[in-house]
DNA sequence: GGGGGAAGGATTC
DNA sequence: TCACGGAATCCTTCCCCC
């Protein structure tokens, strides 16, 4: 269907053109509206997309038509049949005894502005901005100006109108004492935004029955007293009311409060009905507030919603609780006049002739038959005029989101910052509320206005800003990819958190690393945790320094290689297959945990993230240095880790050129501190001699000399850089209890200077500071850390009780307190052999180097998993596992209307050398 | 086949 | 001149996995 042609244009009416369904705006001449909307939208991207979209309704419909015609009799009498049975159900069930109100503020936006603003009751005005507007006031209705229209729009249909910016601290303020009126008849009422409300006064009416009438007396304020004005039926009805306040915002509304005249005060008396206790309600909050509230009374919510809008503003309007005055009512209401009922809903019923609720009801057999269940029984409800009579007070929030929309940005590295921008915002809501949730979604709008969101599943809820930025940069990252090399032209971004863990996982039991072995044991061995359980066993209580964080990549990098522990597919291994966890999604999942734990004790982290440091081009994995202000109670739990190369930042920055990076955040005066002249003994982390100086550089120069013999050494003899490996020879040689900490190390553990700091203030305990952490995937067949097993025999060091959070493993000087001081390597290695092929590499930068590995790796691996796996089977739901990532980016499920998924990538991992598999494998072992 | 995740859409204020 | 929001919930559909 053309836009341009004439059924084109009245179908697109039903989008872009006025809605009229709303008080004030009766009688107005919508065809003259609707050309200037027209007119002024016509063209626009946002146009297009509405034609769009009013095609896939109109697709709908046809299809529902079709289907229609191939309705038979016999499908309808069997339907008619389970209609009448289910109404029959409905009808028996029907409660007719709780008197539930609607109440809701008269253009409260506007409202608010014109009481603080008087000169603006005279004028149309609106509140929003040339974007968008929340709501408008009477005035400005009559020109079609209405909320949810923007204001560009409004603007040509009322070229006068005032556009005030919302100030929604001011309307919090006012809706703040409107509800301590609403709490005296409902203490549990249920606020569904600033302005409206629902409340059960089924017990307040009992307990009115029985008051005094100077219970029921209120004193009026003089205010404005207008004389009697026009009066709706309903006021009629209730009895002659005189406008005594009404601060003039509707200047043809309904009046409202009869008065009883004193000799020197005005009083009111409100009888014990419902109409009169709702009155007296709306009476207060006009004295409270000098505006004016509309509100319903009926025996459900369904009914008192629709019955607040009957006579607003400044009204109100009550169905009797009898089933004749319900279905009297329901009879020739619009079925768009229903909450739940918009455009697409209603073309759709008018294209089956429906109209009004009564036809609802009368074509309820065929509707059964078009509709899912669950909406032909909101559809039956609706016509039999019921709804909920309980007010659910106790749902809980089920998500947390942001989104921003801006001029177009087509920029990566605006993008990703805006996003890291909206992770942190998010991460504050969610802490201010304590809330945590596992499913972080990232929307996208295009600058057509198409909408787009990814989401994905963690094992562990999240709530801090890393944490929701390492999965949402990832969903960015994929879309990004996707339309590469054409920019990914955004015009809205949004995030959000959903799936909140309850309270009962926020508190996990304390296990001990044997705890968590025998855990990994017994998963091994089939018996499964709960989902609880594992996260209570990952929650030990641990110190953690160093942290496995996937790199944001830059592009460049992008292509090379796959990365084997990223972050990504960690959680969704985690997530699809929990019994399959890797030791690192564990040690992910504790360390997630033992966050929660600090935020618990000691308030919200201090998202002290001091930076990503890559360590290398190759590895995938940057370290985050955390820095805990205040956050454990006492001395022996306090650590803190430290940076003591001022150019990390500068290595960082060179590395991830292409990602916003986490603020360092008082980075330098800490180094300062850290670099304090003074003479100090360092353990060199690679030879274990103890260096006394007063001069970090030299030190350095020590460590860099001992690295590069080390790592001349490991290039010879481990078998893959920072891939898995196993030495039983070693692990053998161990006592049981003691197996847990034999980790692998990795080239980025090894190619970092660790400063080891005697810490000679006060007194120390060995257990209390941390003086080596080992990254868990390592190969452990070095002789570094070899040299660590030997000095950790001699008592030298004494491992940490646990594993770290990190993933890492502690480990404690015992003759002095000492600190970590890591920092990554700025290594000048001359020539470079390849640990994989042992070819000496004609390089001695890093990066090719690196790249080079890689490629050996996912070679070896490849030729490893071609042997190992047939090739029917190298298809299977094994390879799926490690495409979590393109899963999550092209698993849409409507293919038809998404766009395929981007080719996967290359793996070069083999599940043969996880830590996992060395737990499976052992566990047998006793731990 | 059911449960649940992912994605898109409808609806509300 | 250009210019159509933000937050939340629920529902539907598709798809994978058990």
């Amino acid at each position: 269907m053309e836009p341009n042609d004439s059924r084109g244009q009245d179908t697109i009416l039903s989008r872009v053109a006025l809605n009229d369904n709303k008080a004030g705006m009766q009688g107005l001449d919508k065809d003259k509206i609707n050309k200037i909307i027209l007119e002024t939208s016509k063209g626009s991207r946002f146009y297009e997309n509405e034609l769009k979209r009013e095609r896939q309704v109109n697709q709908r419909i046809e299809k529902m038509m079709r289907y229609k015609a191939k309705v038979t009799e016999q499908q309808v009498q069997k339907a008619q049949a389970e209609v009448e049975k289910l109404t029959a159900d409905l009808e028996r069930s029907r409660e007719l005894d709780r008197v539930i109100v609607h109440v809701d503020m008269d253009a409260f936006y506007a409202a608010v502005e014109m009481r603080d603003c008087p000169e603006l009751k005279k004028k149309p005005m609106a509140v929003g901005s040339m974007s968008m507007l929340s709501t408008s006031n009477y005035h400005a209705r009559r020109y079609g100006v209405r909320a949810a229209m923007p204001g560009f729009i409004a603007k040509k249909l009322c070229p006068d109108l005032v556009i005030v910016p919302p100030n929604f601290d001011k309307y919090r303020a006012v809706s703040e004492q409107v509800r301590e009126v609403f709490a005296d008849y409902d203490p549990q009422f249920l606020p569904m935004s600033l302005d409206e409300a629902y409340l059960d006064i089924t017990e307040h009416l009992e307990q009115r029955q029985h008051w005094p009438e100077s219970m029921r007396t209120h004193q009026i304020c003089e205010m404005k007293t207008t004389g009697v004005e026009e009066m709706s039926e309903l006021e009629i009805s209730v009895g002659a009311e005189t406008d005594t306040l009404s601060p003039v915002l509707f200047e043809d509304s309904p009046s409202s409060s009869p008065v009883v005249s004193g000799a020197d005060v005005k009083v009111e008396v409100f009888g014990t009905s419902p109409e009169e206790a709702v009155r007296e309600m709306r009476f207060r909050i006009e004295q409270k507030t000098t505006l004016t509230a509309s509100a319903g009374i009926a025996p459900n919510m369904m009914l008192a919603k629709v019955c607040s809008d009957k006579n607003k503003p400044n009204g109100q309007y009550r169905i009797l609780p009898e089933r004749k005055a319900v279905m009297d009512f329901i009879q020739q209401l619009p079925v768009r006049k229903v909450s739940g009922v918009g455009k697409v809903t209603e073309k759709m019923l008018a294209a089956l002739g429906i109209i009004s609720c009564s036809q609802l009801g009368q074509q309820m057999a065929m509707l059964s038959l078009l509709f899912s269940e669950t909406t032909w029984h909101h559809f039956l409800q609706i016509s039999l005029g019921l709804g909920s009579t309980r007010i659910d007070r106790d749902s809980e929030r089920k998500s947390m989101s942001t989104e921003r929309t801006f001029a177009e940005m087509s920029d990566a590295q605006e993008q990703y910052s805006l996003c890291r921008e909206l992770c942190h915002d998010l991460a504050k809501d969610l802490q201010r509320e304590g809330l945590k949730g596992k499913t972080v979604t990232l929307k996208l709008k295009n600058v057509n206005f198409e909408v787009k969101t990814k989401a994905f599943t963690l094992q562990c809820a999240v709530c801090t800003e890393e944490e929701i930025f390492a999965a949402a940069k990832d969903l960015l990252k994929a879309e990004i990819d996707y339309v590469s090399p054409l920019p990914l032209r955004l015009r809205l971004m949004g995030v959000r958190v959903s799936s909140f863990i309850s309270i009962d996982d926020k508190q996990p039991r304390q296990k001990s690393i044997v705890g968590f072995l025998k855990m990994a044991s017994d998963y091994s061995s089939s018996a499964q945790p709960s989902k609880s359980e594992m996260v209570s066993v990952l929650g030990s209580s641990v110190s953690s320094t160093w942290e496995q964080y996937p790199e944001p990549r830059s592009p460049s990098f992008t292509g090379e290689t796959s990365k084997p522990f990223s972050k990504w597919r960690t959680e969704s291994d985690c997530a699809s297959e929990p019994q399959q966890q890797t030791f690192f999604q564990k040690a992910h999942a504790k360390r997630l945990q033992k966050q929660y734990e600090q935020e618990e004790t000691s308030g919200p982290y201090t998202d002290k993230i001091s930076k990503c440091l890559p360590t290398d081009s190759t590895n995938n994995s940057a370290f985050i240095v955390r820095t805990h202000k205040a956050t454990v109670k006492t001395d022996e739990t306090q650590r803190c880790t430290w940076i003591s190369h001022p150019d990390t930042h500068e290595l960082a920055a060179k590395s991830d050129s292409n990602l916003p990076t986490t603020n360092p955040v008082s980075y330098a005066a800490q180094t300062k501190t850290k670099s304090a002249n003074m003479l100090q003994c360092f353990t060199c982390p690679v030879c274990f001699s103890q260096i006394e100086t007063k001069d970090l550089s030299s030190f350095n120069q020590h460590i860099d000399k001992c690295l590069r013999s080390e790592l001349d050494n490991k290039s010879r003899s481990m078998d893959g850089c920072q891939y898995l490996c196993e030495d039983k020879n070693l692990l053998d040689n161990q006592g049981d209890a003691e197996k847990d900490h034999h980790k692998a190390i990795d080239l980025s553990s090894v190619s970092r200077k660790s400063v080891l700091k005697r810490n000679d203030e006060g007194p120390h305990t060995s257990s209390s500071t941390p003086l080596f952490e080992i990254c868990a995937h390592s190969g452990f067949n070095t002789p570094f850390f070899k040299r660590f097993e030997s000095m950790r025999e001699k008592g030298s060091l004494v491992p940490h009780e646990t594993m770290s959070d990190s993933g890492c493993v502690s480990f404690h000087q015992t003759a002095s307190s000492v600190e970590v001081i890591s920092e990554p390597l700025d290594m000048k290695v001359s020539t470079l052999t390849c640990p994989v092929c042992n070819q000496a590499q004609d390089t001695d930068d890093l990066i090719l180097f690196n790249h080079h590995v890689d490629m050996c790796l996912n070679q070896e691996v490849l030729l490893e998993f071609r042997e190992a796996v047939p090739p029917m089977a190298q298809s299977n739901s094994k390879v799926k596992d490690h495409e979590q990532y393109s899963t999550a980016r092209g698993k849409s499920k409507r293919r038809g209307l998404s766009p395929p998924p981007p080719p996967k990538k290359a793996k070069a991992i083999s599940t043969r050398h996880t830590i996992d598999k060395f737990f499976k494998g052992n566990s047998n072992h006793k731990f």
